[in-house]
DNA sequence: GTAGGGTTAG
């Protein structure tokens, strides 16, 4: 009866192979060559057919090659099949069904492959809990990688290289941001026979960089060499990379005009010559990663530089490169110069993709020529390239800042009923963040309302923030306080954007005591980190306010708590001591 | 026997 739970998938080929195959002998050698998914299925069939079975080991080698061609489905189906017909699996199988299971998602199910190995006798091995460990990670469930742990400490299953590199890799690369527990099992691994090697030191360089620890990544750098590991490639791209991130604070830039005064592009660029001068391989990506380092902190000319020298030195720019430059050159708003470059690509023999069409789009609509967007959209269309979210979030903010709203709302309408792209939270934050601008907050709250009733639209941290920020700056401080507690409710968590919003508020209406009490008790008590912003806000409205004594006493408590001023606030001090302000 | 990990860019 349990035939009958086959799927219909499995059950065609079943009946196909009956009609047509003709029964071959296995390959001699035990070697499989298959031109395809079918093929491999044709002959797990006839194998299943065959008097006597051929070997476990048979089976699971041709089970093998099936997951590598990425038939996950199919193995789990093809392994039913074969453990009704009298197979007698073992560990090795249980493995590739659990690699299966964890690839679609069904990590449930990959453990209960583990009861399935114990009832067959059978015992699991380290790769057993190495498959389940890279599901897990994969499917963000570090938590769960603690029951790993202390099961293979229950069986007495030691750590191998391949383990460690899974967990090393998946903690740096978890949404939770557990790098420092990756840095801290580097660490615990030295007294180990098994020994860190460079791609794990690499990973965990590589996680500390994206988030901004460039010094950490730099002290890993030096131990790993201490250990007669030497960096390559890999190192060396991630350590460009976050030099030229860490010379990048959002708040800096956009306070400071764009005058990065902490800017560590300089030293990137010195190790990417030192990198070169040293003979070390280096490739497009290593120039990609230091173009973009001078584009986004406004060193466009600098990156164009740096393009017209990888051309002469015999290296091909693609269409990353390109993307990189036309970027840089949109946020300067010089979208003629990338449109130049996105034609060069072209004529290179380049094919742009949805991203490189997202960004012209974007910087048509930032100087507000949302024609050109249109007419690139369309373009997109007869080149058969399918527009994303990005593409249309764009195109509906270029709409609603050309003034035109109500062709936005238009086209938000059209991807609402239309149902293959539906408007996201963005979509819907645009709009929101529209109306406040033109003052319309009535408008913008019921609008709001509407679309949690009528569309299920589930808001964000910063659909609130656009609406506080509307309210506030229309002075109704009660409705921005009303909608500051919704946010609690919603299970949604206020970021330093929303404090600093209420802050503004409470500084520009006079209530410089309560600003002061929202910044002790809510901000810092609950360990949200205050940002430039929070410093300007409060030390300028206690000096506007002739209270420069309660300023500097902000400026230390913040400082003792760990959180240190930065260029602006310590210019507006200085300014303030010499009698400026 | 045979299964498991891994590093860089928009």
């Amino acid at each position: 009866m349990q035939f009958l739970k086959l799927p219909r998938l499995l059950m065609s080929h079943v009946r196909r192979i009956h009609l047509h195959s003709q029964p071959l002998p296995l390959p001699s050698e035990s070697t499989y060559r298959f031109d395809g998914i079918d093929d491999a299925v044709a002959l797990f069939h006839r194998m299943v057919d065959m008097h006597p079975l051929p070997s476990i080991v048979e089976f699971t080698k041709i089970l093998g090659m099936i997951v590598k061609m990425k038939y996950y489905a199919t193995a789990i189906n093809l392994y039913t099949l074969m453990e009704y017909r009298g197979v007698v699996p073992f560990t090795v199988t249980f493995n590739i069904l659990i690699n299966c299971f964890c690839h679609m998602g069904r990590m449930d199910f990959a453990f209960s492959v583990m009861g399935k190995i114990l009832k067959w006798g059978c015992q699991p091995n380290v790769v057993t809990f190495t498959t389940l460990m890279k599901g897990l990670c994969v499917n963000d469930k570090m938590l769960d990688a603690l029951y790993i742990y202390n099961e293979m400490v229950a069986r007495r299953i030691w750590f191998d290289d391949v383990l460690y590199g899974t967990l090393i890799n998946g903690l740096c690369k978890s949404k939770m941001g557990k790098t420092r527990a990756a840095i801290q099992l580097l660490q615990n691994m030295e007294g180990q026979l098994v020994k860190p090697n460079l791609v794990m030191y690499n990973t965990v360089v590589h996680g500390l960089c994206k988030d901004g620890h460039i010094n950490e990544a730099r002290v890993l750098c030096s131990k790993m060499i201490v250990q007669g590991i030497f960096p390559n490639i890999f190192t060396y791209s991630s350590l460009i990379y976050g030099l030229c991130r860490a010379g990048r604070r959002k708040e800096v830039r956009s306070l400071l005009n764009g005058y990065c005064l902490n800017n560590k592009v300089d030293e990137a660029r010195e190790l990417f010559n030192l990198m070169i001068e040293r003979g070390e391989q280096h490739d497009v990506i290593n120039y990609n990663i230091l173009m973009n380092g001078y584009c986004l902190n406004n060193k466009v000319s600098e990156a164009k530089r740096l393009f017209h020298r990888m051309i002469e030195r015999g290296e091909q720019p693609d269409i990353i490169t390109y993307t990189i430059l036309m970027h840089g050159y949109c946020l300067i708003d010089k979208v003629d110069e990338a449109r130049k470059l996105f034609q060069g690509m072209i004529v290179r023999g380049l094919v742009p993709d949805v991203w490189s069409y997202n960004i012209l789009i974007k910087g048509y609509c930032k100087i507000e020529r949302v024609d050109e967007a249109v007419n690139l959209l369309k373009h997109m269309f007869l080149k058969n390239l399918v527009p994303n979210i990005i593409t249309y979030n764009s195109l509906v903010d270029g709409l609603c800042k050309s003034g035109e709203i109500l062709d936005a709302w238009k086209l938000v309408d059209e991807m609402h009923y239309c149902g293959q792209l539906p408007p996201n939270v963005t979509t819907y934050n645009i709009l929101l963040e529209s109306l406040c601008r033109i003052g319309h907050v009535d408008k913008a709250i019921a609008i709001f309302k509407h679309l949690i009733f009528e569309r299920s639209f589930a808001p964000d941290v910063w659909s609130y923030n656009i609406l506080i920020s509307g309210c506030c700056k229309n002075r109704r401080m009660d409705e921005a306080m009303n909608l500051f507690n919704q946010i609690c409710f919603k299970n949604l968590v206020p970021n330093i954007v929303t404090y600093n919003i209420l802050l503004d508020a409470l500084c520009n209406g006079q209530q410089l005591d309560k600003a002061i009490a929202l910044l002790i008790y809510q901000i810092v008590d609950q360990g949200i980190s205050p940002n430039l912003h929070t410093y300007n806000i409060l030390i300028n409205g206690l000096h506007k306010s002739g209270r420069p004594k309660t300023a500097q006493k902000i400026s230390q408590y913040l400082f003792i708590r760990g959180y240190h001023p930065d260029v602006q606030t310590y210019i507006i001090n200085e300014l303030c001591k010499g009698g400026y302000c």
